[in-house]
DNA sequence: CGTCTATTTGAATGTACTCAAAAGCGGTGG
DNA sequence: CCACCGCTTTTGAGTACATTCAAATAGACG
C-alpha cells in the first residue's frame, strides 16, 4: 500500500526505505466521523494532523457565536493550530471534521523525538510552517483586494472539487460572505 | 547605550553578556529614508530586518496596480517576507520605509552562521515565525468577522500611536477600505 | 512660496447584507 | 424503506455599509 503521507514527506525531503518504515511508527492512524471535533477552542492542541482522506476545517467563533472558517484541510493537507500545538497554549479556534475522515496524528513530545531521530524532519516542518505562512499572507491580500467572486474562484483553484463535498455555508463563511449571497452569485454568474 | 534589539532577544531567550556582544557583531545597522524600498517585489529577499526606529510597511500590488498593505513594522518589530527570504524566491510583496528609519539587518548565510554559533537563536526565530503565523491568523478572522470600525480599533490597539505617524491612506489600505471612507468614519464616530 | 499629494466632504451608486418564506436534501427512527 | 423532521439552499424584497467620482481644502516637501 502506497501511503499518501510518505508521498507528502517526499515533496520536501528524501527518506530511505528503512527510514520510511521507521517514520511511520511515530504516527497514529485515526478515523474521525463527520462533525467530530478534533480540537475544541480553549483546549491545548494535543495533536498535529495529516489528512489521509476526508476533510477538516478550522474555524473561529466570534463574540456573537458565529463561526468563521479560517482554513480547510482536505486529503494531503496538514492540519494544526500552530500556536496552540507548538506553544501549548489554549486554542483560539476549533478543528472539526467536515466529512468522515482518516487522519495520521502525532503528539508534540513524539514529534520532538522524531526530530532527534531523523533530523531532516526539522527541515520538513520548517518548510511546512513557511508554506502555511505564505498561504495566510495570500489570503490576507486576497481579502483586501479581491471581490467575493474572485475569492470564490481562488477557493475553487486552491481546493479543487471541494465545493461539491462540503456545505455551501462553510464556503460562504470561508469567503466572508453570507450563504444567501453565495447562492445568488453562483446562479447569476453560472459558477 | 541600551540596544532595543537585545531587549527584543531577551523576550524569548536569555543571553550572557559575552553572547550579547558576540550577537551584535552579526548585525549591520542601516539608516533608510522615508519611501526607500528595502525589498522590491520580484527580487529575492536578501535581508531580514529588525526595526530600531521609524516604521516600515509590506504591501502587495494587485493587477490593477493598487497597493494593499499587509503589515506595518514600527520600532521593535521584525520585518521580512518570510517566503522570499528563507526560501530565496522572488518576493510577491514590497517592503518600504514609511518614515526615516534605523534598522538592523542580516543576510541568510550570516543568520545560518548565527544559528550554528548560538543555537538558541533557532528557537528564537521559530517563536518569531509562530508569532507571525498567529498574527496573520487573527488578521484573517478579523477580516472575516469584523466591521471596518472594529478593524480600525484593532489596528490602533496593535500599533499604538502609529495612526498619528503614517498617512491615512496606508491605514485605509491595511483595513481594506477607501481613504474617503476612513476619513468619514473617523469624523462620524469621533475616533 | 509654489507644487504636489493627501484628506475631507458630498452625492449618487453598488455590492453584499438582513429578513423572511419556500423548496430541497439528508439523516433518523419507526 | 419510507416518512418525517431539521438543517441547508434558494429566492425575493428591502436595506445598509462602503464605494466611486468629483471638487474643495489642507498639508508636506523641495
Amino acid at each position: 500500500m502506497s501511503e499518501l503521507i510518505l508521498n507528502n514527506f517526499a515533496l520536501h525531503i528524501a527518506l530511505a526505505p528503512a527510514e520510511q518504515e521507521q517514520v511511520l511508527s511515530f504516527w497514529q492512524k485515526r478515523v474521525v466521523h463527520k462533525r467530530a471535533v478534533l480540537l475544541p477552542s480553549g483546549d491545548v492542541g494535543k495533536y498535529l494532523y495529516f489528512v489521509n482522506s476526508g476533510s477538516l476545517r478550522m474555524f473561529y467563533t466570534d463574540n456573537a457565536g458565529l463561526e468563521h472558517n479560517i482554513c480547510f484541510y482536505p486529503e494531503n493537507w496538514w492540519a494544526v493550530d500552530v500556536v496552540s500545538f507548538f506553544k501549548q497554549k489554549p486554542a483560539a479556534n476549533t478543528l472539526q471534521a467536515l466529512e468522515d475522515s482518516e487522519v495520521y496524528c502525532i503528539t508534540l513530545p513524539l514529534l520532538e523525538e522524531l526530530f532527534l531521530t531523523i533530523p531532516k524532519f526539522e527541515r520538513f516542518f520548517r518548510i511546512l510552517t513557511q508554506n502555511g505562512f505564505d498561504l495566510y499572507q495570500q489570503r490576507i491580500t486576497s481579502n483586501l483586494s479581491k471581490s467575493a467572486e474572485e475569492r470564490y474562484l481562488e477557493f475553487r483553484k486552491r481546493y479543487p472539487g471541494l465545493e461539491k463535498r462540503i456545505a455551501q455555508k462553510h464556503i460562504a463563511s470561508y469567503l466572508g460572505i453570507t450563504p444567501a449571497f453565495l447562492s445568488m452569485m453562483r446562479k447569476e454568474k453560472k459558477l
